[in-house]
DNA sequence: AACCAGGTTATGC
DNA sequence: GCATAACATGGT
């Protein structure tokens, strides 16, 4: 099955391409010349689907499975962020003397989502106070032990872990995955939360972006940072700042001479000038740190 | 060879 | 309330 998706305005394929391969081994999709490939559940059955542009668009082919298109296409437009008009972020980017060179040098990068929010929460529990190339080794070994797998062509395509495949083990299952204690018991208690129905996306779909907060930090092994990452690329909340970020604020530090530490003070005037807008500011910040490494 | 990584909790004052 | 240690290991 082949499917077509128009490509919206101030939208690159190859600029959020550039995101999914930057220099990490992610194991939950497969980066080509072509294009990338990832594997999705779609009513209960997997599916994987190549994501590739030409001419005419973006051409997403589904190698195996099948399926109603339309939860594809909607899964395809909500983890590349396409049906966003970002023409208003640009312009409020350009006033920014310092950060103005964005809107050609990354034209076209959409805020890459999780759209599952186990999977947001988990993965930036694991990615918690270490580099994320460990990071990715250790969300590599649990999705490679628990999660749902299928081989197309030779390689191995997986699906993040259930709640119900986590909610039951020791956290002693993950040490030698070199966990740490803290984060094994977070997140298997997490996977509990979810399988009861105590956290669900739709639980915080219906609540503000503070109550959502208020809710999440509740939970043992999410603080305020965890909570604006997983609202931001989860929920996709574009008012969330992720404080206290140490790739945030070295980014700051480089772009716009701000302090190594900067206060919520400092942070709040900042993003004042990029109102509604700030995930996407904190996202294309993010972006210059890889700007030095290649 | 220290010191820092896309932080958070537990503990002590 | 606020400061500090512990976490587990790779990168620089």
């Amino acid at each position: 099955m082949l499917i077509r998706i128009p490509l919206p305005p101030y939208f690159s394929f190859q600029e959020c391409l550039w995101f999914l391969d930057r220099n990490f081994d992610d194991c939950m999709h497969k980066v080509s010349k072509q294009g990338v490939r990832k594997l999705l559940e779609i009513e209960n059955e997997p599916v994987l689907i190549e994501i590739s542009e030409n001419e005419a668009g973006l051409k997403v082919e589904v190698l195996f499975g099948k399926g109603p298109e339309e939860p594809i296409v909607q899964f395809v437009e909500e983890w590349l962020d396409m049906s966003r008009n970002i023409e208003p972020f640009y312009e409020l980017l350009k006033k920014d003397k310092e950060l103005a060179y964005m809107t050609t040098d990354f034209y076209g990068l959409r805020m890459i989502a999780i759209p599952d929010l186990f999977e947001a929460l988990c993965w930036s529990i694991i990615g918690q106070q270490i580099n994320l190339t460990f990071a990715y080794k250790l969300k590599r070994r649990l999705t490679e032990t628990y999660g749902k797998m299928l081989t197309y062509e030779g390689a191995e395509y997986y699906l993040f872990p259930k709640p119900e495949d986590l909610m039951r083990i020791a956290a002693e299952d993950l040490l030698p995955m070199q966990f740490s204690g803290k984060k094994a018991e977070y997140i298997i208690e997490i996977a509990g939360k979810f399988a009861n129905g105590q956290v669900s996306k739709e639980i915080l779909q219906n609540l503000s972006t503070q109550e959502a907060i208020a809710h999440l930090v509740k939970i043992r092994g999410i603080g305020e940072w965890t909570a604006n990452y997983a609202m931001m690329k989860s929920l996709k909340r574009l008012e969330c700042i992720t404080y206290g970020d140490v790739g945030l604020y070295n980014a700051l530090a480089q772009q716009k001479g701000f302090p190594k530490r900067p206060s919520k003070e400092e942070l709040n005037i900042f993003f004042a000038g990029f109102k509604n807008w700030e995930a996407y500011t904190v996202f294309y910040l993010w972006r210059t740190l890889a700007l030095k490494k290649q």
